[in-house]
DNA sequence: TTATTAATTATCATTTGTGACAATTTATAC
DNA sequence: GTATAAATTGTCACAAATGATAATTAATAA
């Protein structure tokens, strides 16, 4: 009886775009009309469909933290027959990996740091965190039946943790020894649990 | 014959101020206002003493960079008979440190970030980050004779990069065995170099 | 074709951050 | 005390970000 609502697919676009403003120039200076030149619209349209700033970083904060869960979930699923580790070190070493992922870490990992600042983001990002760590620690738990589960939690965590720290310093030019023995150490920290 | 200049100490207060609003409201959200209203002065100083903005950032680059040197420099040299490894889980895990620590590393880690986006910023982090490491290498070499320099290397990355994450998570309400696990991860690396 | 509902465009006001600079005050040396 | 150079205050203009809303266009169902 009238025009059909395109809500759905304009909120999914604006928060793709609103992610690839956060990648690339951080939360703050993601403005709104970075977010609506970004997403091929007008600056009343991304607030017409997505409401306000605050609005907007919550969302994108459910957003990222879904999809994040989602490729996580799927490249584990797709691994799940593989007894050994290597598709640990593939899903985050290969040198082009999910072009989705690419953009999505920088994103997770700026709302991360600002979570603070945002009570509702800081609420879907501890458990997103949480979430990424406890699987992780199951799957090792799975390939490494003789370690304890304490074990497998913390290595869970410092894979992750060296993994972020690894991805957020991709801005300096560190010489390339320090950067390719983040890999070397992922592996010294798994080989801890044989 | 004249009045004394105060540049040298503005300059420096001006400096302390922007490092602290940098941790608490990170690299964007610290304008110069909150400067001006931290360090107890108005914007116009701020701007007669530091200059513009860029000016200011780059400045506060060095400022973070060289404090944060010199902090661990000092930590070092007043542990540099401690055989064991256990000073710098203090140093790092110790539940007050020096409050100038606190303040130094969620500043230092925004600027990490954020450094991409400044050239200057980029340089100074990044010869200030391998210091850092090569430094904490050579302190893991001496006293573990018996692992080999890339060993150490490893390790000493290992640390810091968890130390980072850990701090830059301290925003997220993660459950504290989460976040005790941190400190015994790095317990793991050491005890893998012996 | 027409009513209906939503998308889309176009402006406006407000606030905030920044840069620039004139005017004033203050502490020293002489 | 007076000249000097610096600190300090005050004010203006400009640009960017945001919030709000009126006006217009477009797509569907009846």
């Amino acid at each position: 009886m009238a025009r059909p609502s395109l809500q759905a697919e304009r909120q999914q676009s604006i928060m793709a775009a609103f992610t690839r403003c956060i990648s690339k120039l951080g939360l703050e200076a993601a403005s709104l009309d970075e977010i609506a030149k970004e997403a091929g619209m007008q600056r009343s349209l991304v607030r017409h469909f997505a409401g306000n700033r605050e609005d907007l970083v919550n969302q994108v904060a459910d957003y990222i933290a879904s999809e994040f869960e989602h490729i996580w979930q799927a490249q584990g699923h797709s691994h799940r027959d593989d007894p050994s580790d290597d598709w640990l070190l593939n899903v985050l070493f290969s040198p082009a990996p999910e072009t989705q992922y690419q953009i999505m870490l920088p994103a997770f990992y700026a709302l991360l740091s600002a979570a603070h600042r945002y009570p509702s983001v800081r609420v879907r990002m501890t458990q997103c965190f949480e979430l990424y760590v406890a699987d992780l620690s199951l799957k090792l738990q799975t390939r490494h039946k003789q370690a304890s589960i304490d074990d497998c939690q913390q290595v869970a965590l410092g894979i992750i943790n060296i993994y972020f720290a690894w991805d957020s310093l991709r801005g300096l030019e560190l010489n390339s020894t320090l950067i390719g023995n983040n890999e070397k150490l992922i592996k010294r920290l798994l080989s801890s649990l044989n």
